[in-house]
DNA sequence: CAGATCCATATCCATGGCATATCAATCTAG
DNA sequence: CTAGATTGATATGCCATGGATATGGATCTG
């Protein structure tokens, strides 16, 4: 009744030989089924599509008619299933990413640079978001991992989710902004207690949980840090260092976007910060799959300051000395 | 193993209602079946289409992609299938016309306007020929239907082919081009023998059929036509007439696409032109089987000027006195 | 916690697709 | 012009596949 993409494969075979036999061998059958399968589209179609004379088969115009459409429904059909099971295998789709500024505009870009290489026909759609959202987020569908630097297996503010994982997918050093003329520029590496008397420009620590952990890293060194400004959006951070509010603790990728107004000092002792992301466990598309399996066998970072993530490791990473 | 339309009905349906129950019920078959029809189809495509809990029924990612396919797949489907029947029943398709001359920008147009009507899907296509040719071009395929002003089954000078038929189309009567100023212009009806002392622009009798046609009806009136010119291409007959070479015989329907520096004018005894068609008997496209079943079935004729073919007659027609 | 609902599995049966054998109609070689 | 070869259609039988019924396991609901 209905036409059948078996048929039409039969069909062309059939069109292209312009012979039964030979058409049957080719497709490792023998004559009389095709020639049964060939009536049976014909009585479906209500329409002949070889004018035989059992010497000479040629088409009809229906049929010539019926070899373009053919042609071009395989060819279709052909590319559907090629594109459905590159999706299922992860390497096509979409991912959703949800990331906080600091990592946005860190070592993010780079890392999903790297991806596209890996996986070319995978788009990626970065969001922008408010750290308390995240999990929401992911929980939601809203987005399909999240980054940011807090794990959030040890964080007590943000209720356990059963259904979600998260891991450390790398981590980077600390520098510190130094504006223009300030003193320590001189030095082509600053220590930490060197900056016990500066002001500090900081992310909010109350929701924040990186600028507590730059807090704790100052405590250890044997100081609480005074602070200048506190802020909500890292972005704005640069900008208040030029314009003389003091000095800052900032991720080392952030130097890679921001103007010469001012200074970025490696700091001694090293401090690591770490990126972790988020991402449900179950009902994650293939591609999601697919990028966080790359992100995790990953082999040592490139550049100087992305370490990888080798270890799943979900133990919060301490001030590092190296 | 390989995809197959009824696989991705099945599908659809239970994406569309994402419960194999009631997908099921849908396709009026029991749900055991359809789930194993999509099991096979996961491991054909090697992915996961559904995510089923045995509560909720969802779509991977993979099966979002399979859906927006595989509508696209069954509608192409669909519509070739239209597509193919449509031609096989001829109501769309390709006919190819030869026709010559005074025939193509005479009443042709006018008949295949109102097939147009008919048959809006079939695409038509004239080819202005020579007559000598036009047996040839049909027996080779070149065009589907010929026109012309010879009976050829009576024509001694082109080989009989068995495989080609010969129907009359239609008739058409004869008009005079009379140049202005010319003293008949005056009568609204002209009279075959007040044209004896005139002289006549005329096509080549060696190679027009119908130029003797015309001779013999005048002979038959009594009178020999004086010929002023001969002109092979019938359309540049009138420019003729108007330059005062005289008077000229041709079918009324001529005078549908020329400028007013001429004057037409009946004549009595009214003559008719038979416009004859000549088409292969096997190895016709629907579409012309269809066209020639139109024609033959056809009501007289629309306008004053063409009469039904409702006879198949073969015989020559005959100075006509009405 | 019991019933209901829903999908998967197991088993059985019939239809349909395929192969073998044969026929009828060409085409070709001698 | 005839005998063999070739080709598509027809006949027949077998088996695999698709579908139905029965049942089990899991989850939701009252």
């Amino acid at each position: 009744m209905d036409m059948d993409l078996k048929q039409l494969r039969y069909f062309l075979a059939v069109a292209e030989e312009l012979s039964f036999t030979r058409a049957a061998q080719r497709l490792n059958m023998s004559q009389p089924p095709l020639s049964q399968a060939i009536a049976q589209l014909e009585s479906g179609l209500k329409t002949r599509l070889f004018s035989r004379t059992s010497r000479r088969v040629e088409l009809t115009a229906a049929g010539q008619e019926l070899e373009a459409q053919a042609r071009a429904l395989i060819a279709q059909a052909e590319r559907a299933q090629q594109q459905v099971m590159s999706v299922g295998a992860g390497r096509s789709g979409k991912i959703e990413i949800g990331a906080t500024g600091t990592i946005l505009r860190g070592g993010l870009a780079t890392w999903l640079a790297d991806y596209r290489r890996h996986a070319p026909q995978v788009r990626t759609v970065i969001y922008e978001q408010a750290p308390a959202l995240q999990v929401k987020d992911v929980l939601d569908h809203r987005t399909d991992i999240s980054f940011n630097r807090t794990d959030i297996s040890l964080d007590r503010s943000v209720a356990r989710h059963p259904e979600l994982g998260c891991t450390l997918a790398w981590r980077e050093t600390l520098s510190v902004i130094l504006p223009l003329g300030h003193p320590l520029t001189a030095r082509p590496v600053v220590t930490l207690t060197d900056l016990a008397d500066d002001e500090h420009v900081m992310l909010h620590p109350e929701s924040s949980e990186f600028a507590r952990y730059i807090q704790r890293c100052c405590v250890e060194a044997g100081f609480l840090p005074r602070v200048s400004q506190q802020v909500v959006d890292s972005q704005s951070i640069p900008s208040l260092i030029a314009a003389g509010f003091g000095v800052a603790l900032v991720p080392t990728s952030t130097a890679r976007f921001t103007s010469d107004e001012v200074v970025f000092r490696p700091v001694t002792p090293t401090m690591v910060a770490d990126v972790y992301m988020i991402y449900r466990l179950r009902e994650q598309a293939p591609a999601v799959h697919e990028f966080l399996r790359w992100l995790s066998t990953r082999p040592d970072g490139r550049g100087a300051d992305q370490a990888p993530s080798k270890a799943i490791a979900s133990r919060r990473s301490k001030l590092h000395s190296s």
